[in-house]
DNA sequence: GCTCTTTAGTTGTAGCGTCAATAGTTAATG
DNA sequence: CATTAACTATTGACGCTACAACTAAAGAGC
């Protein structure tokens, strides 16, 4: 780490920003969303991505999916999600392997409920700080990470909308 | 969050893809860091923190800033490398408040036997994937999101090196 | 039809991070 | 000075995530 420069001095600014980015991230998302609704951002965008799915519904692993997590991460917080009366979980009349999860109207009320505040912090710390450009860029950016990191595109991060 | 849309659709989707990356970034770091060297990416970020300061020396206030973290998490992995051997805690001599933790040979070792994979990693899946300009504008758009994130810029994120 | 493999999901455990509380030290105020 | 406030760091408890092991059902090969 002396006298030998793995990486270009440029890309190692670069790289270390990002790696304050993606520390500091999470937690200013999380104490908001914690504070004000008692949701961890990865509950909200659960709860998010199911108000946003047909009939509120999805299958636990396109669920885990499109928000970017493994199976049993997402099965942990589907129970205490369900404890909490925000989703419910049944078994898939298709393939008796599969469970559905659906958005309760309790769940449905909580996404309308902390949409705002939690917004409000994505705009003020994200969205704000940045111009058009600077948008379109980060989506260029971010899209071409996403292949190593998602290489199958799994979890469909690159898809469009 | 159906027919009132908070963010324009390109806002909303380079939101996600930054999410996207936020969730699956740390766990690639991880997962190689850990079956290479048993080290998590912020345990060997902090040994590598140490390794470029003056006499591999900082004060814990310090180390916690230049990597991202409170002063409380700093202290529970501090423990943990002092256990393995890594680093050496002792009180600082002009103020007695403070502790410097110190980079041991061992953990000088440790650093160079584990930068060549780790860099490998960064490479492959964040510097190789982006050309020149992606990384000028990966470096200005997260200096832009560094300022909300890091409003004093307390961790120093924001300085040249 | 019967195995073998793959897929879907859950559960338990161990490890890491956050938060609140604490102790000890220094600086600021009157 | 004496008192209060602010700073530095640690600790313990609790909650969340990863990993491994497991159950159960669907598909593949013969």
């Amino acid at each position: 780490m002396d006298d030998f420069r793995w990486l270009t001095p440029d890309q190692l600014q670069a790289w270390k920003k990002l790696v304050a980015v993606v520390e500091l991230l999470p937690g200013v998302l999380d104490s908001q969303l914690q504070r004000d609704a008692e949701l961890t951002h990865f509950e909200y965008f659960t709860l998010a991505m199911l108000s946003e799915a047909p009939e509120h519904t999805l299958r636990m692993t396109a669920l885990a999916a499109i928000t970017n997590a493994t199976l049993p991460r997402l099965s942990h917080v589907a129970t205490r999600l369900e404890k909490r009366g925000y989703i419910q979980r049944s078994p898939c009349p298709d393939d008796r392997r599969a469970t559905n999860a659906t958005l309760t109207p309790q769940g449905w009320d909580k996404v309308v409920a902390t949409a705002p505040g939690h917004v409000t912090t994505v705009v003020d710390n994200v969205i704000d700080p940045l111009n058009a450009r600077d948008i379109a860029d980060l989506d260029r950016i971010m899209t071409k990470l996403l292949v190593p990191l998602d290489p199958e595109n799994k979890f469909g991060s690159r898809d469009r909308p």
